[in-house]
This record gives structure tokens, sequence and C-alpha cells, in this order.
DNA sequence: GTCTATAGAGTGATAGAC
DNA sequence: GTCTATCACTCTATAGAC
């Protein structure tokens, strides 16, 4: 062995391959393609194999998204609703980058880690309504605008690789970031 | 041989197995136990084999929607809005039910079907823009309602799997169905 | 006999687990 | 790397309709 390469860089790694060719599409060649590791140092880092792989991979997302998306926006930081929008845009790549909690809600695996699913885009409505109330909308408004959001940034996504328009996701962002600012039904 | 099933009812089978588990999830052996069918069969009825299955799933949702959908919106009939919404709820079973074409967007069978993938989008916010106008809205708002109502949409499918709660996607299209007859920005 | 639809054993390749 | 199971797919055989 050279150089054992870090676990945080693996699971990123593991990451990007399972958002590009979904759980069932990335095998564990592919997988070792994309890490450059061998299956024996796979089992090693992810005893239970691809269920575990995944598992990791969508608890490194979830803490991400907690650190940079969730935690401001339930700060109540007047600027944290922009940030969120500035952070999607960035991660997501215009569409171009898929986002993998949705992806597997679609799929299958959706069972496999239904939790963990639930749990991620319960956490960001929830933010997001804390930080639209912080800003002045009623409590049942911000609820609705906020899942309002959330479902419209995962439809971008969709809708923007369906149409291979990365535009078209930026349009999208910009309406939802605009009906976070006013107070229209 | 008994009764050969007839194939717009293989392709319904073939279509729900597609739906839930995927692409890549699909095997045949599940396909073949989905509809009924030895390999035989359905060799007999896709030659092209699972590519052939898929295409032939997209071509049959493809053509429901043009004529249950697209169409009457395209028409210019004043009700056909909120019929695609009724429309929409039924055939998606208030989200429990997964958008196969969104589906396929995310996931590697993007490239083999992507100009199917972005033909049903493009006449879906086409027809969907075209109605808007007749009922009032400017041809640039229109396009752009339409752009996030099919976003919308998608993303409340995403959103109703994820948090297994198809009374949001009911709540998300009754906002969504709202905006379609109002005139604020 | 021909045609369509059927079943399913058998192919090599590759899957995930270890 | 080794294992077995399963993958997509091929092919042969055969059923009944004409």
């Amino acid at each position: 062995m050279t150089r054992p390469l870090p676990r945080p860089q693996v699971v990123a790694l593991v990451a990007e391959a399972f958002r590009e060719h979904g759980f069932d599409g990335a095998s564990l060649s592919l997988i070792g393609t994309a890490t450059g590791l061998g299956k024996g140092s796979l089992y090693h880092f992810f005893p239970g194999g691809k269920e575990d792989m995944a598992n990791a991979v969508i608890d490194e997302i979830g803490a991400w998204f907690e650190r940079e998306v969730f935690a401001p926006l339930a700060s109540g930081e007047a600027t944290s609703i922009d940030a969120m929008f500035d952070s999607v845009d960035a991660y997501f790549r215009s569409g171009r980058r898929v986002c993998l909690v949705g992806a597997f809600a679609l799929n299958d695996s959706r069972s496999m880690f239904a939790r963990k699913i639930a749990a991620y885009f319960q956490r960001w409505i929830a933010a997001l309504a804390s930080a639209l109330e912080a800003r002045g909308f009623g409590r049942k408004k911000a609820r609705a605008r906020a899942e309002e959001s959330v479902a419209g940034i995962q439809g971008a996504i969709v809708l923007a690789r369906a149409l291979d328009d990365p535009e078209s996701f930026g349009r999208l962002m910009e309406r939802l970031r605009k009906r976070s600012r006013r107070q229209e039904a």
C-alpha cells in the first residue's frame, strides 16, 4: 500500500458515483474505478458493502447541509435565505449535479434509507420556514412557502437535467428567491 | 399458448416495474414476474431488450399525456389547466407514484433517452404556457409560470415520496393551481 | 405449413459479498 | 482475488391460429 486515501475523500468520491449512476447503477467495480480502490479496501472502509457506502454518503451530505445551509437558516441571520440559494446553486451546479437524497427518494433505495431521506427534507423545510418567519412571514405562510421552495429546488434539478438546460435552473431559483422576499399569497 | 396478453397491457405492466424499481433496478426476471411473461415472450414483444421496453414505456406515457393533458392545454379550453392538475394528481396518485420520465432524467438512463425526456417536458411547458396565455397572462410570464409549474409538480413528487406524505403533494398542487389563476409576478 | 406467442434451459459476463 | 448468484440476452422447442 502507498498512501491510505483519507475516508472523507473516499466518501466524497463514492457520493459522486452514486449521484451519477444511482444506487443500482453504481456497481462496485465502478465505485472501485471512481475511488481508485480495490474491493478489499472498499470493504475495509465500508464493512456493510454498498448499503454501508450509501449510508455514509447520505450522512456526509446531511452534515454538509446542516453546516452550510440548515444551521444558518435556523439561526435567523438576515442573509441566510439568499445564502441558501447561492449555496444550492453552487452545490447542484445549476442542476447539472443531482440531489442524491432526492434521487434516492424516487427509487427502490427509498425504503432502505427512508428515515434519513425524510429527516433531510423535514429539516430543510423547518429551517427555511424559521428563516421566513424571521423575515416577517406568518407561521403558516412561512411553512407553506418553505415546502414550496424545497420542492421547487428539487423540481428545478429534474427539469434542468431533463432539458439539459442549466439556465432553466437559474431562472427557477431566481423566481423562488424573489418569492421569499415578498408577502403576497 | 393460451391467451396472448395484449401489448398495451404488457407495456403498462412493464411501465409500473420501471416506475417502482428504476431502469437498473428492474431486472428482466422482475419484469417477467410483473408481467407474468417468460423471457421468450418479452423478447418477442421487445426484440431490443430492456432498452426497447423502456422506449415503449416512455412512448406510451408520452402518448397518454399528449392525449389527456397536452392537447387539451394547447387547444385553449378554459378549464384545461384545472383539468391538468386533476389529471396529474390522479395520475401520480398524490405523489405515491413516480414520474418515470422525471426519474429517468436523474439517472444514468438519461443519456439513453435524452431526446424523448427533453421532448416530454418541452411539450408540457409549451402547452401549459399556451393555456396560460389564453387565460390572459403575457407571453413571457406565461412561459415562466409554465416552467415553474412543471418543475413544481416534479418537485412535489420528490418531496411527497421523500416525506412519505401524500398530503404535501396535494398542498403543493393547490398552490400551483391557484397561482395559475392569478396575475401577480 | 406458416405465423405468432410462449416457456425456459443455457450463454458468458458481471454483480456484490467476503 | 474468489466466491456464488444473478445479470441481460440467445436459442431451441412448441403451442395453437390461420
